[in-house]
DNA sequence: GTTTAATTAAACGCTCCCGTCCAATAAGTG
DNA sequence: CACTTATTGGACGGGAGCGTTTAATTAAAC
């Protein structure tokens, strides 16, 4: 008795489902998920339409795993943090630049500006990639500054907050640039300089 | 000689234009550009289909005239600072509520949400919007600030960075919340004590 | 009342695309 | 080999919507 197992087939081809999500992709985040178009997703996947459906039954389908499938690629690019010993203020300073390399990165900007348009209509995906990216760099920077209050490098306070504090300073109006006016443009816009200067005006707000 | 005054004619009905915009502002917000269908703007704005072709000649204008509309709307709705003498404490608490009002109520979040998305296409519009809107708002900002500086009541240093760090500080994580999540939901984790906190760390760091 | 322009409803040509169906072929397993 | 499943190209029905045209109506200016 074969458990489930088929026993004579032709198995899938991973390398096109790959190939179907990559096109998706860029076809979704182009024209928004209304006006993209299946066809041309399988024309540029080198695919058949019916397999498109067969694999993914129908557009919204094909638009959830493809978001899903984007989600975990960006999980796998977070910027990490390092785990050797260094001063408080490159620790931070470091961060902070990995932090708003990874946020001005044009396929995230991208992400960005083509998911919040999809969540009023997809709003489980707003959650999906909410916790997929921002939550888990939230997440990340909470710990690491309650580490440090913990230590005594900084001064006692809701870390919550102090993440807050940290992470909006840093980004002060470059996000809203990014997002309105050409990345190209407003990426350069963020210097080391200013980084530096957010992390020493945070430091002074909470030193010991 | 009646110089280019016509002579005789029925006058354009400015109520319809009106009408028009603000139907297409509903329809273009749900549906985005390239799904709105003019005919239901045409429905919804009780109007003939060809006289939105004859005062906008095609979709792309309608577009366009509209989100210039919505930003003229948006200009006069901005939160502006007192004239009033008061504690600079209070003075940058009632400016960050307002500004965190503004920046959270569901028009403004409907409009960031979509805009983002069209930016792509419409790089024009994205720059008409952050001049109607984020960048007279930082404008604000940094010159209210460079005045206190001026007074003494600030640690001399960069408006601009002062500004940004203060914005920043101030949205924290609350503007992604707002743009992913249930604007509803996210609304309520701004509380005047977190903005306060926010504005008591600025004036920490920026102590003379 | 005459003139001029705005507005209307209806229909048209055109294009696009979703989702389905079918017959034919390719690619593995036993 | 036989068998089973994946994949393909092409075609179809159905719907939607842009932008245009036409002939008729309306409303103000003169």
């Amino acid at each position: 008795m074969n458990t489930g197992k088929r026993l004579a087939h032709r198995p899938v081809d991973r390398a096109k489902q790959d190939a179907i999500l990559a096109s998706a992709r860029d076809e979704f985040f182009e024209y928004g998920f209304e006006s993209a178009s299946i066809e041309r997703i399988a024309a540029a996947a080198n695919v058949s339409k019916v397999t498109i459906y067969n694999h993914f039954q129908n557009k919204e389908n094909l638009f959830s795993a493809m978001v899903g499938s984007e989600c975990r690629i960006m999980r796998g690019n977070l910027p990490e943090m390092s785990d050797e010993e260094m001063p408080l203020r490159t620790e931070l300073v470091n961060f902070a630049q990995a932090m708003m390399e990874f946020l001005s990165s044009p396929d995230i900007i991208r992400f960005d500006r083509r998911m919040a348009a999809e969540v009023e209509r997809h709003p489980e995906l707003g959650e999906l990639f909410l916790n997929a990216g921002p939550r888990l760099m939230q997440k990340m920077l909470i710990e690491m500054l309650a580490c440090e209050m913990e230590k005594g490098k900084l001064a006692k306070a809701n870390p919550q907050e102090a993440a807050a504090h940290l992470f909006g300073s840093v980004k002060g109006f470059a996000d809203v640039e990014w997002r309105f006016s050409d990345p190209e443009k407003a990426a350069a816009s963020v210097t080391t300089a200013s980084l530096e200067a957010a992390i020493d005006r945070f430091l002074l707000a909470y030193s010991t």
